[in-house]
DNA sequence: GTCTATAGTTGGATAGAC
DNA sequence: GTCTATCCAACTATAGAC
């Protein structure tokens, strides 16, 4: 693997373990047994990291919340995009852990998140109106835009409230966790559930909540390429 | 006032203003043209400062969110509580900027944090109870807890929120946002509304409407003494 | 591309005079 | 109690040799 790939690989294993806000550039090259010096020749600062770490975040997230094509809608496409949220969560989290923090640093990078955030949020809105049109949620059209702002706040400052309330260093999410808000914000689009779908958000719920137990004790820091 | 008073104030005020993360001691020391070193004399560092202002927080969240007393449960009840609630994030807005971060850095503030978060939460449930036993929610036992855990991390990062989303700077958000907030906390209270009280909740959201409106466009960053 | 060495900056904190 | 002067630590970033 090339060098600057090496380094970006690095920082964000070193970044979800420890927090972003813990690690510096000398960590980061002292990790990888090559110079600061070095680390400088392939990138003009920390904050250009970032950005190369959010451009794969920003893919993830277009690609993972398409509008669906399945014809029957079942827990299974519930929970594909649930996983799809979790994995998002999961690997991205040390930018979640701080987001405030790391988009008040970096002017750009804070628009940029601006916009791939609006972009999420139109997809989901899509995806809400083909619930309601299936007959899954029984939502008023413009019920919709406040639901989906709330869930992205959840989905977004989730591992940051989990921080506050846990007794753990930042970094130290466990799944678990991760799966207690997927949860929450199942919890919400629930409220909005049509009469006869309760067997869909039950099963779901099921499965998350059997996920959430199996992941409980597991304290494991581990990067992302576990 | 007595120097270590005048701090104080000085601190919360231009943590406010410009974020906690943004002010360090000589920032703070130059604002009251004093030296540093005085400051020093006074506090032993930064954290001690904060130390004080979150002791002058967790009171006012402990005295606003008593069991209310009141015989006819109506709007105005209702909005004595979150006027308490905006009152409280208004105030102490620099934390909630930036709460992962400040409590990442001082485990013994982070420690007092959890327990009045988590008298809050009860005081919050009891609250809840009374309102299901007065006819005006109509809610299940166990669904008040996630309900309040759903509305504590609304009401916490709600601010951060915000700025992730927002132009403007840290520090600088608008009552307007803050009323923005309210109605969504109202929003995921009323899915609960007990049958006949929708004028309750409608009279509520309609203060609060107007609110946001008139302060909409204030784009003021005052500190707390305005 | 990579290293060593080092300059520059900032913010936290203290010593000692007044 | 307050000031001046200063130290220290941490981190960012660059220069120049190899």
């Amino acid at each position: 693997m090339k060098t600057r790939e090496r380094i970006i690989q690095a920082s964000w294993e070193l970044f979800n373990k420890h927090g972003e806000r813990n690690i510096t550039t000398n960590h980061i090259a002292a990790h990888l047994n090559i110079s600061p010096g070095n680390l400088y020749y392939h990138f003009r600062n920390k904050e250009e990291i970032i950005r190369c770490i959010f451009n794969l975040y920003e893919q993830q997230l277009q690609e993972h919340f398409q509008p669906y094509i399945a014809e029957i809608v079942d827990a299974e496409l519930f929970i594909s995009y649930f996983d799809a949220l979790f994995d998002t969560l999961w690997e991205y989290r040390f930018m979640y852990n701080n987001l405030a923090d790391i988009l008040s640093r970096d002017e750009s990078l804070k628009t940029n998140f601006q916009l791939s955030q609006k972009q999420w949020a139109q997809q989901l809105c899509q995806n809400y109106i083909q619930l309601q049109q299936d007959g899954i949620l029984n939502i008023h059209e413009e019920e919709i835009e406040p639901l989906v702002d709330t869930i992205i706040m959840v989905a977004n400052f989730w591992i940051s409230y989990k921080f506050t309330q846990s007794l753990s260093p930042i970094g130290s999410i466990s799944k678990g966790s991760l799966y207690e808000g997927i949860l929450r914000v199942l919890l919400l689009m629930q409220r909005y559930a049509a009469p006869g779908t309760e067997e869909i958000f039950e099963k779901t719920a099921e499965y998350y909540h059997s996920q959430e137990m199996s992941n409980k004790l597991s304290l494991e820091t581990h990067g992302i390429m576990e």
